[in-house]
DNA sequence: TAGATTGTTAATCGATTAACAATC
DNA sequence: TAGATTGTTAATCGATTAACAATC
């Protein structure tokens, strides 16, 4: 549960980084600022929806001009705390776990991934990317002494929740889970899904 | 847009594949009968949702004992038309499309790959498990003369809405979205996104 | 039967949209 | 200045929850 700022709903800051992303991208093709409405329409969503939403934290933008997109991106930032590099934990050094940790896409968006554990003992010792493999029962101790407070599981469906209980533990606050499984987690802490296969059932029904 | 039924919520439907999932990992368990409230328990979700979920549909259970796990599970996979096996094209095979490739969750959930492409030409001929990646301009003639309508979409942000533009002239559908972009697409296709900085992002605001 | 649980209705809650004064 | 766009308020819309009769 947010010990955060006064009650900003969840909705909202689910789309603050998709607001984010897009900000960089207009950046990347030499805009300086921008409006609700020309975002609203990249991202196809209203302005008066991303006015409102951005309004939960500050007036970023000028009547009349609109926002800096430096100036808004680096609110946005500092809001979501990415304006800093997080540490992540990985667990599940399988097909999935090694195209997590070789994925490029975290650099400069916030995260690293720090540290790489796996259950199997033949595949504790190897390297991914520049990472050595540790076995799972030192994840307690590392994730502990590092305060580690992020963590990806991509093992499979049936360690995923004693993977999440042990973090937990051990002092983990969120979890991004490839595992296709939901996980019973306390109040405090945070869990995001990724399981393609959910957003491809999501689809299938418009179709016929 | 819903060329369906009569207007069931798009927030219903993005439900529906998270209760199959949970059926089917119920039926693994050996159960044979579930209740909303069992249901709603292991989903962090309300007994009244779910009911009122699967109302939309039919009358699926019985007063007094709940519903055959069995049979709700065949209901949903029709409602979601995942009771087949739908043809995916991949684009990009990279990192990330291979990884998409390898990836074994599909089979049995309604999905198959049956073919990838990329645009360069040192990848083109190549081979991503049992499939042979072929050249970006192929796939037009490929996705129509198959038919195929689903997509998955693994290129750089800077491609992914040309790929988008092209697989839907070629009759795409529905895409899945791997790169970090809101793509502009027509009302008719669906697309969903997946981008795990996204899902991190929305923690972190969370955490101190 | 008594207990449990569904399907559904009505009430509540929350999110989105429309509209506009303020102002750059 | 005239035109554009913000931030915000109020109105609308939609989703969730509570409650319960029906019934297995």
């Amino acid at each position: 549960m947010p010990s955060n700022v006064p009650n900003i709903p969840d909705i909202v800051i689910g789309r603050l980084p998709i607001y984010l992303r897009a900000l960089t991208r207009l950046q990347q093709e030499g805009h300086e600022v921008t409006s609700s409405h020309e975002l609203g329409r990249r991202l196809g969503i209203s302005s008066a929806q991303i006015r409102k939403d951005l309004s939960h934290f500050g007036g970023f933008g000028k009547q009349g001009t609109g926002y800096r997109i430096a100036y808004l991106r680096e609110q946005l930032e500092q809001v979501l705390k990415v304006n800093r590099e997080w540490e992540v934990a990985l667990v599940g050094a399988g097909d999935l776990g090694r195209a997590v940790a070789h994925y490029k896409g975290f650099t400069d968006r916030g995260f690293r991934i720090s540290c790489v554990f796996d259950a199997a003992p033949n595949k504790v010792g190897k390297s991914v990317g520049d990472l050595k493999i540790m076995p799972m029962e030192d994840a307690p101790k590392i994730v502990a002494e590092r305060g580690i407070k992020l963590a990806m599981i991509a093992v499979p469906a049936e360690n995923a929740q004693e993977v999440a209980d042990l973090l937990i533990a051990a002092g983990i606050r969120a979890i991004l889970n490839y595992a296709p499984i939901s996980l019973k987690v306390p109040d405090d802490v945070r869990v995001q899904y990724i399981d393609p296969v959910v957003h491809m059932q999501r689809m299938t029904f418009y179709l016929d």
